[in-house]
DNA sequence: CAGATTAGAATTGTCGACAATACTAGCGGC
DNA sequence: GCCGCTAGTATTGTCGACAATTCTAATCTG
């Protein structure tokens, strides 16, 4: 298995396991560009110079400017022609748009997934949640939680729609956008006991095989958050 | 049959109308190879050549393969290293999980075009409606409705969900595939007036300013469409 | 001194050529 | 006659260089 091993202590890491050196140059250099646009190695609003990355790594501008090209079907960066790439700088607005569309989209996977998860599947999707109420009990659950662990859950019931195109859209791009954003807004919201309740319910609508009880859930989920996310934002904006 | 810019008095006909002549060369190819694809003008699992392709554009290799790369983002064209692209041929599985994806998130975008369209654009939204009512008498309808008409209904909605994120995943990805799929299946469904009347429902609870409406009615549309795929997939399965 | 202008440098867009990989047809062995 | 191998061909992946555009900054003018 290839994997992601040194960057953390956790055995698997989390959602973002792209192989780094497997296939084309494009691909790889699309998983690095990516995981450092992310984790804000990369200044969100910087320029891409695309002389200064392919001496970096060792690379000519062909394959460089076809992974900023699939950067930017992400929405990882934006191009201007003849200008060139910069990372994109979140605002507050593009945040909550895309709490709309995870809840959504998000909503439908856990309806298929209610439908569609098989036994083993579901049992792993506990399983999970039962570890994470372990390290919510170990330490207070906040880092956690609003890190890697929280998208790991909403990954495996993506994965249990069984729809190959909403694996795609969450999974290859809108996650990896939410990622960003965490690292850029870094906000210490004290949601992660009440979240692991809420994923809670989740799950026990899978299990019941109730596919309107875990969209409604879903829903409900991703809404509080992003009511929680509104609530932050106005805050930090009007005490400064 | 270039582009249906003749197809009412409207200014901004409609959805697919991305100007084929703007910008830099991969824009202009990836225009033109996605109206190309979508029309069938080149078959679907066919071989995308890049030799004979940039011969015949009378451009490089270079600016063909972003555009190349561009649809594959959409969806339009799968790629294997080392061997190239070739046409999508859907499945009827991948069809309807398109489906669900539209479900969902064109429920979202009525729920959020109830709560954010400006009274000026509900007022076209309605005249459009009317047009196609008129258009409905006048033929029997179902050409029209079964080809552009409807997209650009639920196209008008999507933009009245003022949701950035949301637009680009349904106009600029989605609903070129849509259409893709309209070509390559061409089933003739009587659904016309049908779906005429859930149109009207949609705009009813836009214009009364009803978000859980909007959406409820918006799912059932197209929840109804895809139930209609499945029968005439049935149908055409066991049949012969 | 402020602002517009213009020459320079740097970056992006595009091209043609080379290297590496995959497909094809022909040959030999069983 | 069928299967596996091999050499040849064609296509994709990658590279370095040139053209077109944009940004910079130094100069000139009011």
């Amino acid at each position: 298995m290839r994997a992601v091993e040194t960057m953390t202590g956790h055995p698997n890491p989390h959602p973002a396991a792209t192989p780094h050196d497997a296939g084309t140059i494009p691909d790889r250099i699309f998983s690095l560009l990516r995981e450092a646009i992310i984790e804000g190695d990369i200044a969100p609003g910087s320029k891409i110079s695309e002389p200064e990355l392919a001496r970096a790594y060792g690379i000519s501008r062909g394959p460089l400017r076809e992974a900023i090209g699939r950067l930017e079907a992400c929405g990882l960066v934006v191009r201007r022609a003849n200008v060139g790439a910069r990372v994109v700088k979140m605002s507050s607005t593009q945040l909550l748009e895309i709490f709309h569309v995870r809840e959504a989209l998000e909503g439908m996977a856990a309806r298929l997934a209610a439908q569609n998860m098989s036994a083993a599947e579901i049992a792993e999707l506990r399983a999970l949640l039962d570890q994470h109420g372990e390290q919510i009990d170990r330490d207070t659950g906040h880092a956690y939680f609003q890190r890697e662990g929280d998208l790991d859950f909403h990954y495996r019931i993506v994965q249990g729609s069984h729809n190959q195109r909403l694996v795609e859209l969450l999974c290859n791009d809108l996650y990896h956008v939410v990622r960003l954003y965490r690292y850029q807004f870094g906000m210490p919201s004290k949601r992660g006991p009440r979240a692991f309740v809420e994923h809670g319910h989740i799950v026990d609508a899978i299990e019941r095989r109730d596919p309107e009880m875990a969209e409604l859930m879903m829903r409900a989920h991703i809404r509080a958050s992003r009511e929680n996310v509104e609530r932050l934002l106005k805050e930090h904006q009007t005490q400064g």
